[in-house]
RNA sequence: GGUCCCGUAGCUCAGCUGGAUAGAGCGUUUGCCUCCUAAGCAAAUGGUCGGGUGUUCGAAUCACCUCGGGAUCGCCA
């Protein structure tokens, strides 16, 4: 493999201060600020000071007695800057000789050694997936392409939640209308998601209503149902709660449950009318008690005996699950394997590990509820000082009051074996940031059960929220933004486009698909994880503003030349086979930055792994796409003036398609030819 | 109150293992299709990098303090 220039000019300096020096500190570059000074800048004050000399001392030593090679056509030297100019020339040619070599440019086997599992989406079965979780799916699905692009083994898991509390409520609303022949007709995750708002909601009327009962507020003469404020409520509630005494303490608290409730009831009925009226109906008049149901179903699921319940609630994870998929699927996001909470808990491992931890005293008890004593731990066993944590850890909660474990149980014991399933060396959660205390909690539980080295090898790769402009997102209130809404939009929009060229009706589609899903995708990808975000629906659908369909769009536009070149009489195998020693020609600033950044690709894919920063890999591709659409004005390629100049330009377009075809895959963004 | 994250142009964001004059897109103003796809390009406009102190030859970048915003901190996941 031919190096590359860069690097190879860094390790020539570098070796050299080794050798003579025996430097320690790092030699690092830098692009100075104009191309009047150089193209690549060695900054030599560190090294410098190090050595107890000026820089210009060390920059004459260095410009004396290092033989450049020939891609160095200039050094100078500029207030401690080492500056050097490539001859662009030999640069070109070398560096687009090694883009045409490889198959993949860009791929190498700096992972080879690795085996990982990235663990992302996860979502809850309760609902569609909405962009917020959907942050995670495409994080976690780029972090993946981006350890196999460089040689990694990676495993893609999909962690089901099926044992949640909130799911029992949907199982029960679910086959109450089933039972009442109830017809689907939308999509069923999204449906589900409908019957979760409306049966969630049932659920804490209930519980407010026994609540109030509690205080005193006479529950059967008011209420025409158990799952309802009607208009009788809705007039007695906030009198009865005024006529508490001020000291009351659950007075105000109360009084604001009810009035998030009362907002909640009226959106839902507002937003999807027919299944919570007929939902209400038929829980009004089936379950005479929610809340106990909703308990015994839990329990029993949890428990994993009675057929019927385990039937019950696969069938409706399941379809959450199928429609997770599918979305997934919309922006070509896979999954290699899922694992269900469900058959974790049913292993009877998690009452060892509890065992286990109660044995070694790491559990505290609080009545009938055990905490995990997270300090403790990470006092004990060297987590504190290994990861430099100087604050007081809280416990967190593992079983509660009833007696019931709670999900990081499950997840402690899923976290045991999780590696083995791919004997994995490395291990990312993509997990959103709020769930920090509780992954933090499982790593400190392998500790105390003496799997540290299991413990070190998982890791949280963590992102923060998305909020809506001008909107909030509750999935209690059937209110949040799905990528397949997205989709559609993203897809009316670009046909508008699409309409003015001459594709046929087939064609359109299927471009308008693909640019749809890389629009969103690439959208949400650029953005820096760590960063909380205002999602703007309008601008994420907007092919003008959206960078994916920008970078899609240089990709055609090289194929474009490429297609056409025949039509100019010029033979594009011919000059990209051609092994003639001849150098290429750069003639113009384009074409010149362009080259540069492609040679920077590779590294910059290693360092995105590095790092961990998906989004580098998308900011950079924009670049890219950015210097070739200024090369593309800039520099008539099958009309250049000159044979020389074409084969010189020739050769970037395909390599810059190459380039684009690099990060495509790494980004999972289809290639369009045309569009 | 403790902890974590964020605060850069009117808006949405890059840049952060310290490096030279602070970078895009959108917006507003103007040009460019007889020439490889105008989903593009060129130009103008716009910034006390939240504030302060410190470390340094050099700070948007590091440390400390402070002010804003978000998340989390015992029974939902």
């Amino acid at each position: 493999m031919i190096s590359r220039p860069y690097d190879e000019i860094k390790l020539l300096i570098e070796n050299y201060l080794k050798k003579e020096f025996s430097t320690k500190s790092d030699l690092i570059w830098s692009k100075p600020p104009s191309v009047e000074l150089g193209d690549i800048s060695f900054p030599l004050f560190n090294i410098a000071k190090e050595l107890k000399i000026k820089p210009e001392e060390l920059s004459e030593k260095i410009i004396a007695e290092i033989s450049f090679p020939d891609i160095v056509e200039k050094v100078n030297l500029q207030g401690g800057f080492l500056n050097l100019t490539f001859n662009r020339s030999i640069f070109v040619t070398q560096v687009l000789q090694t883009i045409l070599e490889q198959t993949k440019y860009g791929q190498n086997s700096s992972l080879s050694s690795e085996r990982i599992i990235v663990e992302h989406t996860s979502s809850n079965p309760t609902g569609p997936l909405h962009i917020g979780n959907f942050r995670g799916s495409v994080l976690g699905d780029v972090l993946g392409r981006l350890f196999s692009f460089l040689g990694a083994a990676v495993n893609v898991r999909y962690y089901v939640n099926d044992l949640g509390r909130q799911i029992a409520p949907l199982v029960i609303g679910y086959f109450l209308l089933k039972e009442a022949k109830y017809k689907i007709e939308e999509k069923g995750d999204l449906w589900l998601g409908k019957v979760y708002a409306s049966m969630y909601t049932f659920l804490e009327i209930q519980q407010l209503k026994q609540k109030l009962s509690m205080l005193g507020w006479k529950i059967k003469d008011s209420s025409v149902s158990l799952y309802r404020l009607d208009d009788t409520d809705l007039k007695t509630v906030p009198e009865f709660l005024n006529s508490l005494p001020k000291e009351n303490e659950e007075k105000d608290n109360t009084h604001k449950w009810f009035m998030k409730l009362t907002r909640i009831q009226s959106s839902l009925i507002e937003r999807i009318p027919e299944v919570y009226e007929k939902l209400n109906k038929l829980t009004s008049s089936k379950i005479e008690n929610l809340e106990s149901t909703t308990n015994q179903y839990v329990k029993n699921y949890q428990e994993g005996k009675d057929k019927l319940i385990v039937e019950k609630f696969r069938e409706v994870t399941k379809i959450a699950l199928d429609g997770h998929v599918e979305t997934l699927n919309l922006f070509a996001i896979f999954h290699d394997d899922f694992d269900w909470e469900s058959d974790v808990a049913w292993s009877g491992e998690v009452q060892t590990m509890l065992a286990e931890l109660e044995d070694k005293k790491y559990l505290r008890h609080d009545e009938k509820a055990r905490l995990l004593k997270n300090d403790i731990i990470a006092e004990e066993l060297g987590y504190k000082t290994k990861y430099s944590i100087s604050y007081e850890i809280p416990d967190t909660i593992i079983i509660n009051s009833e007696g019931i474990t709670l999900y990081p149980c499950r997840d402690i014991v899923y976290h045991l074996h999780k590696l083995e399933k791919f004997n994995a060396s490395q291990c990312y959660n993509v997990i959103a940031k709020m769930q920090q205390l509780p992954q933090l909690s499982v790593r400190l539980a392998l500790y105390g059960l003496n799997r540290t080295d299991t413990a070190d090898r998982i890791h949280h790769f963590d992102y923060e929220y998305v909020s809506l402009i001008g909107r909030k997102m509750a999935g209690r209130e059937f209110d949040y933004v799905t990528p397949d809404e997205l989709f559609v939009l993203a897809q009316e929009e670009i046909k508008t486009i699409i309409e003015e060229r001459n594709y046929s009706e087939e064609e359109q589609q299927n471009i308008a698909n693909k640019i749809a899903a890389s629009s969103i995708k690439y959208h949400i990808l650029k953005m820096d994880p760590q960063k909380s975000v205002a999602f703007d629906v309008k601008k994420a659908v907007d092919p003008n503003e959206n960078s994916g369909s920008f970078l899609q769009y240089s990709y055609a536009r090289a194929l474009s030349i490429l297609s056409r070149s025949s039509k100019h009489d010029i033979n594009v195998q011919k000059i990209l086979e051609s092994t003639e020693k001849e150098n290429l020609i750069i003639e113009k600033q384009a074409e010149w930055e362009l080259v540069k950044l492609m040679e920077e690709l590779p590294s910059i894919l290693i360092k995105a792994a590095k790092s961990l920063r998906p989004d580098s890999v998308a900011n950079f591709s924009y670049s890219l796409a950015s210097s070739f659409h200024k090369f593309y004005d800039a520099c008539p390629v099958l009309k250049a003036e000159t044979p020389e100049l074409i084969k010189s330009r020739v050769r970037i377009v395909f390599s810059i398609s190459k380039c684009l075809e690099s990060l495509f895959e790494v980004m999972g963004i289809e290639a369009l030819e045309k569009m």
